[in-house]
DNA sequence: TCCATTTATTAAACCAGTTTAATGAAATTT
DNA sequence: AAATTTCATTAAACTGGTTTAATAAATGGA
């Protein structure tokens, strides 16, 4: 019974460590049980501006909006959904406060780690160590895949790229935070929609 | 003398990786013996449309620009400079043809090393895995910084924005260059510079 | 179920960019 | 030094966004 449980505890969590690369069964254990889960609600905030980031998540399911308010406007760098490694990098990283906020945008279920606990387990497992490089390689990727999109100079061409890559996106958010996503105001977007016969 | 020789050889690549993280004199003597010198001349071409990359890449001096040809339009993705790593990401991990360029705009000299290589380094090594992995990270928060300028609305900021942070990419790039890197054509980053009065 | 709030659309005036093309200056080649 | 090529600026017409504000529709809470 426990160990059923165990073993159903962050299952797709271990799936996608092991996506990356072979873990020694053990030393998977070992890591895997750093991670511990966190329910958030619809709304709930995560990181907040000023705070410092301590800790690494995984989406299990739901969605994460990544953004920040400068001068009342503001600017979406991106979601996490399922399946995704995420941070608030600049703050993790050089442990400053984040000028960030991410945020619950439906029911979400995380895995967090603590970054001294991820430091440690890199430091124990040469192979976890690995599986640390590449997944940041694949963060790198699809950072430079929104570099793509958003330095492409049509608004149109990029809402429709959009549309065709991560359609989830159009079902479970509100319009307007898609359009800052896209570098656009809602009656921006609004407008290409209505010149595409809302496609 | 022969050991000045070796000393000296890539000392400046030698330096970045011990940036990032503690390696032991020999492993990282192994490491370094990878890595072959190039030279290029302004206008060379490392890698163009439809190669596969099978190399990584440190900048000791010199500037490479990253871009891509699309119906007769330029999108520049980067300019790598002194003491950077870089290569065709997407191409490089997913050993497809690349869809980019990357061209010496002035005379540059790399050290280059050989994916094959430089996995073998990474698995012989706990510590390079290490480098690997926070090199890796540092290139994921450039890249991330610059979603942040891009995404943000005003051009004028975001010309702004790069003169304060990279002012001598406009010393010694073309113009036109540096506008399509802002998303802009060069008609329309002049106009700029003439309503700020060339800043 | 109704009320309050949030979100999406539309309209109108405006503006910062684009496109195209011409001119001029600077750099490179011969 | 002259000729050629590359690059930056300017102008004029245009276009696809912005801003502001009003309205309508959808959502969520008491």
């Amino acid at each position: 019974m426990e160990a059923k449980l165990e073993a159903d505890f962050s299952h797709s969590l271990k799936h996608k460590i092991l996506s990356y690369t072979k873990v020694d069964e053990n030393w998977l254990k070992m890591g895997l049980k750093y991670y511990k889960k966190v329910q958030l609600k619809k709304g709930d905030i995560l990181v907040a501006p000023g705070q410092i980031t301590k800790q690494f998540y995984y989406v299990e399911s739901g969605c994460i909006s990544y953004y920040r308010m400068e001068e009342g406007e503001i600017q979406v760098l991106e979601f996490y959904t399922e399946d995704t490694f995420f941070t608030d990098l600049p703050s993790y990283v050089k442990e400053t406060p984040s000028i960030y906020y991410l945020k619950a945008t439906e029911a979400t279920v995380l895995y967090a780690i603590e970054k001294e606990d991820a430091e440690k387990s890199f430091e124990k497992s040469h192979q976890l160590e690995r599986f640390g490089r590449l997944s940041m390689q694949e963060a790198f990727i699809k950072s430079f895949n929104r570099i793509e999109r958003l330095n492409s100079r049509s608004n149109e061409e990029r809402y429709l790229r959009l549309l065709q890559k991560r359609p989830d996106l159009f079902q479970r958010l509100p319009q307007y935070l898609i359009a800052f996503y896209l570098g656009l105001t809602p009656v921006g977007l609004s407008k290409i929609r209505k010149r595409l016969g809302k496609g």
